[in-house]
DNA sequence: GCCAACGTTGGC
DNA sequence: GCCAACGTTGGC
């Protein structure tokens, strides 16, 4: 299966890259979604190995700081029929779990965070489904060109 | 905190 | 199946 890319979206001020890093493992459950194109993506395009930007939004700048490795295929997220449960959906069952998660693991933090700014200013990166319509998607498909273009900006 | 853009829900 | 109301996202 070939390799593809993503972008994640994580709000920095809850949760960021360097707590990535401080898990054990560096590894993370990645939950929450609550979309459902977004929920697609984990269901049927999400291989082991794919690669992650990880971008910070409500961040001073807004940017992608680093990367991350997918390390699972997404498996239910079975707390979201708990009441209890951080994500709780009452429309979820053991039966219909309708939510995902996906397993990533931190693989390099870049040395600049590459800013919203500057991938909105270079016209390489007029493409890109963050600065397009698609902008709401929390996680997001990107190419392989722009992947290896903003890790070669960001070291 | 504001608010535009977009997704989801629910009445009909 | 339409679409208005409502909720959420996310840049600023």
């Amino acid at each position: 299966m070939e390799k593809k890319f993503w972008l994640f979206k994580s709000e920095s001020l809850a949760y960021s890259l360097d707590d990535l890093f401080n898990e054990d493992d560096q590894t993370a459950e990645w939950d929450g979604v609550r979309n459902y194109q977004v929920r697609n993506f984990m269901r049927d395009e999400m291989k082991v190995g794919d690669a992650v930007l990880f971008y910070h939004r409500n961040a001073k700048p807004t940017a992608v700081v680093g990367t991350a490795t997918l390390v699972g295929e997404s498996y239910p997220y079975v707390t979201a029929w708990d009441p209890k449960a951080k994500y709780y959906d009452p429309k979820a069952s053991p039966d219909n779990p309708i939510w995902l998660v996906v397993d990533i693991k931190a693989h390099t933090k870049f040395s600049r965070p590459v800013t919203l700014a500057e991938i909105k200013g270079n016209p390489v990166f007029a493409d890109m489904l963050l600065i397009r319509k698609g902008m709401r998607l929390s996680v997001q498909p990107v190419s392989q060109t722009d992947y290896d273009r903003i890790v070669e900006l960001g070291g």
